[in-house]
DNA sequence: TTGAAAATGAAAATCATTTTCAATAAAATA
DNA sequence: TATTTTATTGAAAATGATTTTCATTTTCAA
């Protein structure tokens, strides 16, 4: 299960197990979509009541640190998070429910190649992201 | 020129010409990197020392209505702005001197295809990015 | 079981951005 | 050109998100 492998990972890095970082760990790993940290806070606040918005914060960071949740970026703003892809993955959200999927996006490689050639520029990284409506919104 | 094209634009759309417009418009029309409303403030008091932060953020706010500019989603944050592209295209940042550049992104229509297939997914827009090293800064 | 070290929440501090407001400047009108 | 209307301005205050500080609590290794 993602959480008790998150918590895992946590522990094998040196951190404590507590119960502010499992409730935020619960939070995160089990939904599909972006949350702010606000969200996040609400979320986990049903299972651990005393959690404070700061240790939700310092969590995420952790959690980002081990790769284990990225960053979404979004025309309405970029405090969002999500548990990460393994893989080499791009994001799908739907514009409707916020609801994510991975996918794979090795089609790149040709454009990228071309794209380098022609502006002389060595590249290191790419982002895509699609946007759309999901099966259920539609 | 695109200065005098933007200012142009912002008096067609009923926005007064002011100093501290022109002076916004004279830093981000000719930069060619991303600007953050600080930077954007400090190189554009050179010209209009009286220019305050508020209208410099007010100002960017408008031309990014006007899409005259566009915001800049990086790794280190998501606060910058530059001159936006005429067509559809896509930016190529260099990770050493910011300096970027468009690219035209044509070729995704046939990854984006398959993946609206796989997922259901009907999308309607999506985010291409890429990061390197420049001509110059290799 | 105990004690050192890490982690916590609350409050304060910081930083980016927005709002308020009285003074000023642009441009429409006379 | 002088006048008037109205948008625009900068400063200060307010806001909202995030970070830091710190005394207290909790985890976990010994």
């Amino acid at each position: 299960m993602t959480t008790d492998n998150w918590l895992t990972q946590l522990q094998e890095n040196g951190y404590r197990l507590t119960e502010a970082r499992r409730a935020v760990v619960d939070t995160v790993a089990v939904t599909n979509r972006a949350l702010t940290p606000i969200q996040v806070f609400d979320i986990a606040r049903e299972q651990d009541p005393a959690l404070g918005l700061v240790t939700v914060y310092r969590t995420l960071e952790k959690l980002e640190e081990l790769h284990l949740i990225q960053r979404v970026h979004q025309p309405q703003g970029c405090q969002a998070f999500i548990a990460a892809s393994q893989a080499h993955q791009h994001l799908l959200l739907c514009q409707s429910c916020g609801q994510a999927k991975f996918f794979e996006g090795d089609d790149l490689d040709a454009l990228i190649d071309t794209i380098s050639k022609k502006t002389g520029y060595q590249i290191h990284e790419h982002w895509l992201q699609l946007f759309g409506i999901c099966e259920a919104c539609q």
